[in-house]
DNA sequence: GAACCATCGGCTACCACATACACCG
DNA sequence: ATCGGTGTATGTGGTAGCCGATGGT
């Protein structure tokens, strides 16, 4: 991955798929974006012009580069004197905008479009860039460039911004000093860091807004491994309970959306060994975890619940993953790289290192024998899979009857 | 409590074909 | 050692079908 173009393998690569885990140039990002509705909503951004393997996540306008969240925090580190500079957020879009289209997200980009308008629009002529800033959570039925908006804030107002909406994108790493932000009317999408007041309410979110941003079928829902990792059992999820925590993070006693997403909360990886010791289990409902132990990408959410001074921390992050897989997922870089950011309700001394580190190991060996995810190691091999026409989801030959094509969405007989 | 039935969810085989890979001359 | 040709294995996604778990009667 990197430098050259995943799927023609000749032009430089310049867009990262998050969905394929590819890296496009833009005549292909085109092309295989525009191939259906799903592959539409695949949400891209720039690829990090340093490691050319991760997704942007930052752009310093000092050195005119992407970088993403690993290469940022690399370069800008605060004993530097790189730290002071200007950096602006990165948005990803959806679609497929052509590069007069990507202009306007990214007041940096240029790119000669010798294609002109996207193929899609020219199809269908139905993309356009949704700026509309009170319209953070996207319909996927809606086939507009997804254009979400990132409201800046300080790492430490958590509660005060964004009321109308009751929470708040960001896509500052909060332990870090907050770079430098440009005016940018835009920031992430999958970069975003939700932030919880839980102890107020959202008027005007609905549950959908909330799951919807949380991702949850993409959150790492790992309980099983929780006892024989923390050594302890799932009760003190029920004191945070009745103490309003889970209830306050999604205003629901509906246990099955929460319930996968506070899973996740206790899913504290074996790579995260500061998690460890840090987090205490959010939910109980135990019995569901089984259901919910797959793990399915990269993601992170990290709530931060101002009002207890804890945090609960959603990482994706699998035993065998190297920080650099994931570093573009926000602050699972940060729980791997760094302190933990959030003050730990029980002390480093309150688990004997041992047992511990007996645990972890034993966490890390029973996960290596499982598969959590289905990785595509093949972006082009999927490109074609997803316009391959098929029978009742079986791929038929070409130029066979099929009943579905995803290209057309029709039937030939 | 046991037996039966319906429902639900998880898992897997299936398909075509481009591509990765191994092997040989 | 390198290159080109050939054959085989692999991987990709949506669906049907199987099977076990679960709940109601």
């Amino acid at each position: 991955m990197g430098y050259i173009c995943d799927f023609c393998g000749d032009q430089p690569s310049l867009v990262y798929c998050r969905s394929d885990a590819a890296c496009l140039c833009l005549s292909c990002d085109r092309n295989v974006h525009s191939a259906n509705a799903l592959s539409k909503r695949h949400s891209r951004t720039l690829l990090c012009e340093r490691c050319n393997s991760q997704p942007a996540f930052v752009r310093c306008a000092e050195e005119k580069v992407s970088l993403c969240q690993n290469c940022d925090w690399m370069g800008h580190d605060a004993s530097t004197s790189n730290s002071t500079h200007k950096r602006q957020t990165i948005n990803s879009y959806s679609g497929c905008p052509s590069s007069g289209e990507l202009s306007s997200i990214w007041s940096f980009f240029s790119q000669p479009d010798s294609a002109g308008e996207s193929a899609c629009e020219q199809e269908l002529g139905l993309m356009s860039i949704s700026e509309n800033i009170e319209n953070t959570s996207w319909d996927p039925t809606v086939n507009t460039i997804s254009h979400n908006i990132a409201v800046v804030v300080e790492v430490n107002d958590d509660c005060n911004v964004d009321k109308g909406s009751g929470w708040t994108r960001t896509s500052i790493p909060e332990h870090r000093p907050a770079p430098q932000l440009l005016d940018q009317a835009a920031g992430s999408t999958y970069t975003s860091l939700p932030k919880f007041c839980p102890q107020t309410k959202y008027p005007g979110l609905s549950e959908d807004d909330l799951y919807d941003d949380f991702n949850i079928d993409e959150v790492d829902l790992n309980l099983e491994n929780y006892e024989e990792l923390f050594g302890v059992t799932l009760n003190h999820s029920e004191e945070l309970l009745e103490n309003g925590g889970i209830d306050s993070l999604f205003g629901t006693k509906d246990m099955s959306a929460a319930d996968s997403t506070c899973q996740g909360a206790v899913a504290a990886e074996g790579s995260s060994i500061g998690l460890v010791n840090a987090i205490q289990p959010a939910c109980s409902n135990a019995a569901s975890a089984d259901s919910v132990m797959s793990n399915k990408t990269d993601s992170i959410l990290y709530f931060t619940t101002k009002h207890a001074h804890s945090s609960l921390s959603f990482s994706g992050l699998t035993g065998e993953s190297s920080a650099g897989d994931y570093q573009d997922c926000g602050a699972s870089s940060m729980l791997l790289m760094g302190e933990p950011p959030w003050c730990p309700p029980c002390t480093e001394s309150s688990i004997p290192s041992a047992t511990r580190s007996d645990a972890v190991m034993r966490y890390k060996e029973k996960k290596k024998t499982r598969k959590f995810e289905k990785r595509v190691r093949y972006a082009s091999r999927k490109a074609r899979a997803d316009v391959r026409k098929r029978v009742k989801g079986r791929f038929v030959k070409a130029g066979d009857a099929y009943d579905y094509d995803p290209l057309n969405q029709s039937r030939s007989c």
